[in-house]
RNA sequence: GUGAUUGUAGCUCAGCUGGUUAGAGCAUCGGUUUGUGGUACCGAGGGUCGCGGGUUCGAAUCCCGUCUUUCACCCCA
């Protein structure tokens, strides 16, 4: 229906019932941040340019939805440069400002900002859409909420353990059971990297060898020699691509590729440490797993990384990501302040708990009781006794239109039955006069006849 | 950004190799039922077949473009 009005690629209009679901997950996630002593912060939806540019490498500057300036905005530009056809210069020109492309990065901005204002160590949670221009697929929106809670001014890796805690913690009150909580170390990868003599290079090989478990150790090889990253260098990984077994266990194996790199030794002792630390802890439903080829996230990662898969069941990318960063405020010229955090993807952890039915029936569950109208009169009648279940928490409302002509009655059960409203309440001439009220169960279709304290107390 | 894919009633989909007034189920509305919903029966409304252009005597059907959907790559929550 091209007559229709629609919505933009990527964007999604929620119903009554997914806003329910969707705020749902919120509740538990928040619960949780502020269970673990964080606080809230927001944050505009678009910064200036400069503040997001820049900052996720050339792929994620494409991705930035950029904002139009307003006014004649094209008569400043030169016409040499307009006729350049140069779309990433005149892209300055004409655009100031652009959407936020993720919650990390305008904190760090708020940070720096307001770092007279902030008692450190600071803990912040934020939970806002972020926009990104990219093409949609399962689980991927071109607006989307993140849910962040960081750390800032502290180096402590209880940071670390607290923030898995935390994924514990949140994936368990969903009862979303068998997420495995992957760790690595940008100390680890940056440390092969320098083994093999490919420390120039980080980025493409780490890039590479994030692919293994998707498409198998010979594509990653030839990535990596087309990326121009030596031979020996490659045999000397062999090793990594045979890396199996428990935490410990690939540790070993890690120290015998590592002891010449005193930036590796570095990222297996911090590893060791956070995983001491959950063994004595334990975690709840959640599984923690080394990952040495886990290289996603931001260039912006100095420790720890993380990453959140959903249970193997479920055909689903990550559901949450984070990890240490420890110059992130030094991009806007505020130093030595390391900050460690995770997000959580709410719109894809609602594919993946709509996919194992796991939202509880209660949540789209909106009135507790739906008054029948009869008439102006029993309306009046009902809407005093709908004030009394109000003061006593009951959600409690009176069908808007009254009976005409004895008609409708239909519609107004109808109502009732479509929008799931468990009890329905019959007032009628009868129910005035006796001070009563008929209380209709609508699973059972059972019926009492009540005072006003027996409705109360039934409904209860 | 690269390569595919989808688009017919509010929803899910039929519609054979282009051929008279484009169908079904569900949903909606009305009736059977003027104090009782969820099941039943009867009936009604609702579509310029995503949009624009082209080929043809004739296009939902073929061609081109465009938007949209879904998927893979890139990247990522």
């Amino acid at each position: 229906m091209a007559q229709k009005p629609s919505i933009p690629k990527g964007t999604r209009d929620f119903n009554p019932e997914q806003v329910a679901k969707r705020n749902y997950i919120f509740n538990v996630i928040q619960t949780n941040f502020q269970r673990f002593g964080f606080q809230p912060i927001e944050t505009p939806s678009f910064e200036n340019s400069d503040t997001l540019m820049g900052k996720y490498g050339e792929e994620g500057d494409r991705l930035i939805f950029k904002i139009l300036n307003s006014g004649d905005y094209l008569s400043k530009v030169e016409d040499t440069l307009y006729t350049s056809k140069d779309a990433t210069k005149m892209t300055s020109r004409i655009s100031e400002k652009a959407l936020r492309y993720d919650l990390t990065v305008p904190f760090a901005r708020y940070v720096v900002q307001h770092q007279n204002e902030i008692e450190f160590p600071f803990k912040r949670y934020q939970i806002q859409p972020v926009w990104r221009a990219d093409r949609p697929q399962k689980g991927r929106f071109r607006e989307f909420y993140q849910c962040d809670a960081d750390v800032v001014g502290s180096t402590s890796l209880f940071q670390e353990i607290e923030f898995i805690q935390l994924y514990d913690a949140v994936f368990s009150a969903l009862k979303l059971d068998g997420v495995t909580i992957k760790i690595n170390n940008r100390k680890i990868l940056s440390g092969i990297a320098e083994v093999i003599g490919a420390s120039d290079k980080l980025i493409d090989f780490t890039v590479a060898l994030d692919k293994l478990d998707k498409i198998g150790e010979e594509k990653v090889k030839e990535e990596m020699r087309s990326k121009g990253i030596a031979q020996s260098g490659i045999d000397t990984l062999q090793p990594l691509f045979s890396l199996t077994g428990d935490f410990e266990s690939q540790i070993e194996s890690l120290k015998g590729i590592l002891n010449t790199s005193e930036e590796g030794k570095k990222g297996i002792e911090e590893l060791e440490f956070i995983n001491e630390g959950i063994k004595a802890l334990q975690l709840e439903t959640a599984i923690l797993q080394l990952d040495v080829t886990l290289a996603r996230g931001l260039n912006y990662y100095t420790g720890a990384i993380f990453e959140v898969s959903a249970p193997k069941n479920v055909k689903m990318g990550s559901i949450g990501g984070g990890g240490r960063y420890d110059d992130l405020t030094g991009i806007f010229g505020m130093k030595d302040v390391s900050g460690v955090g995770i997000s959580f993807g709410l719109d894809r952890i609602y594919l993946v708990l709509e996919e194992l039915h796991l939202f509880p029936e209660t949540v789209s569950k909106t009135i507790d009781v739906l008054f029948i109208n009869f008439g102006d009169a029993e309306a009046l009648f009902c809407l005093k006794a709908i004030k009394e279940l109000r003061n006593h928490g009951l959600n409690a409302e009176l069908y808007p239109d009254k009976i005409t002509n004895g008609k409708h009655m239909k519609k107004q059960m109808n109502h009732a039955n479509k929008r799931g409203i468990p009890f329905v309440v019959l007032v009628g001439t009868d129910e005035m006069n006796a001070n009563t009220y008929t209380l209709k169960n609508m699973v059972t279709g059972e019926q009492l006849k009540l005072s006003l304290t027996g409705l109360i107390a039934s409904l209860k």
